[in-house]
DNA sequence: TGATCGTAGATATTCGAAAATCTCATATGA
DNA sequence: TCATATGAGATTTTCGAATATCTACGATCA
């Protein structure tokens, strides 16, 4: 794989964006340990590069180290859900805010351009199946863009991983609702309107989570 | 050095945690690349624990490694440090509202036991000279304590982190100001009043800025 | 002159194996 | 029986060296 400059992707790099994509959409279960030897055959990597991979994934909350026992997936639980989505909805719509403020054409070009692929995609869904992964990326996309123009780089990285955590929670497909609350969110942002923004994104998230909770008891 | 339980840490944690100090109290210029075959010399580690350290900075935001040209200490900037008092507040506002609404007595005993401690450190600055390692442990001890019953900790960690990385503007002692507004929000904590306590802490940060600010000009 | 290419040295990345540590079953003694 | 010691095997941590990559300087050519 290469990145966007054309400069191939170092081994470490790339094994790093399958094992955080891994545990984002539960290849890797929660919880479970992660023997190096075994894991250097599944990535095609040696044990150093991969602690180098674990080492910045436990950093980022997806792994946990403990001691001299090694790595495991970070557990999830409807507390941990629960705290994401609340520092979720703070920082989002914090950066919402100040993003509408201070947003110009060039980030209306950039929310209606995240949009458009964001509801193409959910549309295809119908159709051709859910592709979590993709859905994750254009959801993303379009949030991010969103607070494209809150000026502050930290809270935007902070959001970023926030909303990766979120996400592992996140992963079956909720429908109508959710297509209706993301034309909403552009709608507002184009008219600036973050009262409106503000209560469709808590109940995004908020039904997000009421969802995630019902499909845990179902198992 | 061992850890609280007597378990003696590993090469890799201690180096970890001395290069992140390095990073945070300046020893380590921030946009310094820092080269491997040095660094092994100075932290008595091997390139391959090195590494593994370097990438968990990397994670945290205290170091930043470029494509396959090694790692550099993150820069410094006022909009960076701007960015970080921003979100400092946006976090440590929410944390300290969950925390004096749930706060029992236990919380308060933790905040009064934070506050002593740290006051005690303020006072000896003028007799015995700053300690900013020491400063700063008290300080974030207290601010964490602040926040300790919000019930989030995702939440604590997030601010715990940004804290750090916004200590790195926030080395030289400011004196009786700072002593007061500690004290203020002990007060307001016992009292359980979030709406003084978040406009002493707007104080408290923005006057950090300010001062940090102020010693950029004379250099 | 200015630009491109090539090379040597410096540096980062990756690896496999040695050393340290942990785990768990088994043995020993109170 | 229960608690504690012991040791073999599994696993992690750490290391030094091999490999790959980058940087900067000088040579070559238009």
């Amino acid at each position: 794989m290469t990145s966007l400059e054309g400069r191939p992707l170092s081994a470490g790099d790339s094994g790093y964006q399958r094992i955080r994509s891994d545990i984002i959409f539960g290849v890797l279960t929660p919880s479970v340990r992660l023997k190096l030897d075994a894991m250097k055959e599944d990535y095609g990597v040696s044990i150093s590069t991969l602690r180098e991979i674990l080492n910045r994934l436990t950093s980022e909350g997806f792994v946990v180290a403990e001691g001299q026992r090694g790595f495991e997936v970070a557990p999830i639980s409807i507390q941990n859900l629960r705290e994401l989505a609340g520092l979720r909805i703070l920082l989002e719509h914090h950066a919402m805010a100040e993003s509408f403020r201070a947003g110009d054409v060039e980030w209306e070009g950039r929310v209606v351009s995240a949009h458009h692929k964001l509801a193409a995609t959910e549309r295809t869904v119908l159709s051709e199946g859910d592709d979590p992964e993709l859905r994750k990326r254009y959801d993303g996309e379009f949030h991010q863009a969103l607070i494209s123009s809150c000026g502050s780089r930290e809270l935007m990285q902070t959001h970023a991983v926030v909303f990766d955590k979120y996400f592992r929670y996140a992963l079956r497909y909720r429908g109508a609702e959710t297509i209706n609350q993301h034309k909403a969110l552009l709608e507002c942002a184009l008219k600036r309107d973050i009262k409106s923004a503000r209560a469709v994104l808590t109940d995004h998230i908020n039904g997000c989570v009421a969802h995630a909770l019902a499909s845990w008891n179902e198992g």
